[in-house]
DNA sequence: AACGGAAATTAATAAAGGTAAATGGAGGCA
DNA sequence: TGCCTCCATTTACCTTTATTAATTTCCGTT
């Protein structure tokens, strides 16, 4: 299936529908205020899952936007139900996709109440270049970057202004350039050790990690 | 099983060993930064679980701390198994309660990125007060709150100092008293209007809701 | 190549929130 | 009773970030 970019594929308070498996893209939750207040809670990328079990709930209680024109595969629930009674380690991989994007959120939510703004930024180029080189979506020290710098200031909660400025700030210190949708990263140690960035909630090193066609 | 205020339940790190369930008191899932800073993540109140599915993850990315002393009933994960397999409407309770959990957690996210301190404040009182109405720990518009303004200020992720200005400017409004570790509500609408607050997060319809002995 | 809209950049000003240090207050305990 | 410790409160001052609005750049389309 596919949506063009800054169309919703769901919105707050419809009823939830299906899984979804990113194909190409980025994806991203959200949650808005009456106001006009954005915080996008969550990126989406290729081969990421968007809310397993959420169709337990009997509405959505956040929105899934589109970022870039995306491709994503729409699951059904019970085609999904036996899929994962049939396949013990694809349910399994799925329960620990599960897991690591409550993770996510967790880092996240330290990100937004602890770290500066300089830091904040820091911390999210390394998580998403990071998850990116995962699923084989980088090349050296760069990558495609297809959002804007909205988007990141929605993602980070500081405004666009403040964001360009943390930007140039980093292009200053010869940390990172993040030009044309492309960022490279120059010095990913020091990039790190701002950020004060830690993989362990990303639980990289488990076997959940690699699920091919197989299962 | 009990542990004393300010103690550990378990530490970033560690190996996940049980799934807990909380009985008495209040304790908080919490992660620092190696500097000292440190983010509540969110609160556990008698009848929470802790992480139901987390010993599939190798080592722990977060803390639990008790903030008051507390009283909890450990679960091995064989048994849990065990019971989620014969009572399925356990099973499902749990589940449930999983993602109700992690609703939570992106509603914090809104909190932390978009709302003032006061508007995030006035949220955590709703969203508290709601929770703990909901296990019948409330009386009329007042409950007990036996956390410190610190822990508070850990949560809202502003500093004590200008959490206990905001406190006092709710306490000039009209809205709220905090004293003695107990909560008083003087003016719940305006409170939930000022703080956006919008319940559909905690999906309080669900069947999932109410677990007793049966099942 | 010219046009139009979205995105990025800049600047001035204001507001929100942090820092540091000191004081006050209540309960626990020798 | 008096001391000690933790928690709450206050103040003055300072830094970060928001706001508003203008300008420029980029990029796809005609």
């Amino acid at each position: 299936m596919r949506v063009k970019a800054r169309d919703d594929l769901i919105r707050e308070g419809d009823r939830p529908d299906v899984v979804r498996l990113m194909v190409g893209g980025w994806a991203c939750r959200f949650k808005d205020l009456p106001d006009g207040r954005r915080q996008i809670i969550g990126f989406f990328i290729p081969g990421d899952f968007c809310d397993l079990n959420i169709y337990i709930l009997q509405q959505m209680d956040h929105s899934i936007g589109a970022l870039t024109d995306v491709s994503y595969l729409a699951l059904q629930p019970d085609a999904l139900a036996l899929l994962m009674e049939r396949r013990p380690r694809v349910a399994r991989a799925l329960l620990w996709h599960e897991l690591v994007s409550s993770a996510i959120q967790r880092e996240w939510l330290l990100n937004l109440g602890q770290r500066t703004s300089f830091e904040r930024l820091a911390h999210l180029f390394v998580e998403m270049f990071t998850r990116l080189r995962v699923v084989g979506m980088t090349q050296g020290n760069t990558c495609r970057f297809p959002i804007t710098q909205s988007d990141l200031a929605d993602a980070t909660g500081i405004t666009a202004v403040h964001l360009n400025r943390t930007l140039q700030d980093m292009r200053r210190d010869g940390l990172l350039e993040l030009r044309a949708k492309r960022l490279t990263i120059h010095d990913m140690d020091r990039l790190r050790r701002v950020a004060m960035f830690n993989d362990n909630y990303l639980h990289l090193d488990h076997e959940g990690r690699h699920l091919d066609a197989n299962g």
